[in-house]
DNA sequence: AACTATTTATAAGA
DNA sequence: TTCTTATAAATAGTT
């Protein structure tokens, strides 16, 4: 789906890779998300970079899907300790705060109480957008 | 990328919402495996079904991934007793969330896509709120 | 399951 | 990294 079709097989090209892997990684998780919201059920993925740097989404978070999967698969190798636990929490609240404040942020530009760094096409976007959502907010009012 | 645009959101129709589950679910471990592939990374899927199936895709293998995730998390030494610093995380997270939700639930009202429970005199409120919301994004715009 | 009209993702380029 | 654009791929609704 880009201007050529490419074979599914390692990209030797490094930089290219890494562009790919970065696209690709965020497509995966959007993927993710959509089904977790369309079809109401539990996602996780997790993904290494090759630097190792971890990547992850879960819904309704990654602790519990690896919980149950370890229960679905009877496998209890991976059983939690309270040291592990705590890693996961905190991920937990991270990932919470980080789509907190992207929220907060998003929130203040549709309020139009911080439009600094925006362009001139988001703000154009963002006064169609607001257009929509007055034309909704007054059919209910109807 | 059908016939038509959905929203992201829960679908309430069960035979289509089952459809679309099946066709995403297999949507997504393409993406994760052509990732895996393309990038040379691990990667990991989970999915569980509304009827309690697990679906799952791991590159090399689900085991190896979540171990390492595990590792991951143990990586740096607690201060704190892990088992108070656990419960600590946890109320974190469970804060986090909460305010999360509120914030979503009032994004969605002021784009209008979730208006239902809202009184005639919040419907004003929300018009008139997003009117100056306009105002300012116009201003901006000069 | 198959079919297609559309939407979405993304490969390449800037 | 981010944006743009041409094209490939995914998928919503239909059969």
């Amino acid at each position: 789906m880009g201007k050529r079709k490419i074979a599914i097989e390692r990209i030797d090209d490094i930089p290219n890779r890494q562009v790919t892997f970065s696209k690709r990684r965020s497509g995966l998780v959007k993927k993710a998300r959509e089904l977790a919201i369309l079809c109401d059920v539990q996602v996780g993925v997790i993904v290494f970079s090759s630097t190792d740097k971890l990547y992850e989404y879960g819904s309704p978070s990654m602790k519990s899907i690896i919980e149950r999967y370890n229960k679905n698969t009877e496998e209890h190798h991976l059983v939690m300790n309270p040291a592990i636990e705590a890693k996961f929490w905190q991920r937990e609240a991270t990932v919470l705060r980080q789509e907190l404040q992207q929220l907060q942020e998003l929130h203040r530009q549709l309020t139009g109480e911080q439009l600094s760094g925006l362009g001139i096409n988001e703000v154009n976007n963002l006064e169609n957008q607001l257009e929509m959502s007055l034309k909704r907010v007054q059919i209910r009012k109807v």
